[in-house]
DNA sequence: ATCTGATGTAATATATAAATTTCATATGTT
DNA sequence: AACATATGAAATTTATATATTACATCAGAT
């Protein structure tokens, strides 16, 4: 399951750990997520999405 | 957690275990979701979008 | 009134997301 | 060289999504 989390996270210029605190999750999940093979659970998407000012779909949909 | 899965749904004239069935997921586990009171997968989601042929934004986004 | 299909709901069991802790490594900086 | 920051990764624990089973209600059809 690829996302654009990281590479939406990197053009911010914040670290896995600043996005972590922010939307309340740690870091080894936010990279476990960048990371493609995981399954988050959609309250935490969200949370991602409006912290990286992006949405569900541009951050998790069709994302080979 | 509130999202257009029930009107969706009723709109292509499905039953909860039709589209259950069609998603992988059990009968209870569609009726909690829309419900809304619970924090499905992102993959149940992004399964369920597709098999009602919305998108996950269309389905979970910004719905009060 | 009875039967069937659709849904609500609850209790328990199982699978897994997420947290916690820890260690490794790579990069930059002093 | 030593030190700090950022990330990868693994093991264990905890929380919770999901399955399973079961029983209820309600609508429509017979």
């Amino acid at each position: 399951m690829k996302n654009k989390v990281k590479i939406t996270r990197m053009e911010l210029s914040i670290t896995q750990e600043q996005l972590a605190k922010k939307v309340g999750a740690t870091r080894q999940t936010i990279g476990l997520i960048e990371k493609g093979e995981y399954n988050p659970s959609l309250h935490l998407c969200m949370t991602i999405a409006k912290e990286l000012g992006k949405t569900l779909d541009e951050l998790f949909w069709e994302v080979e």
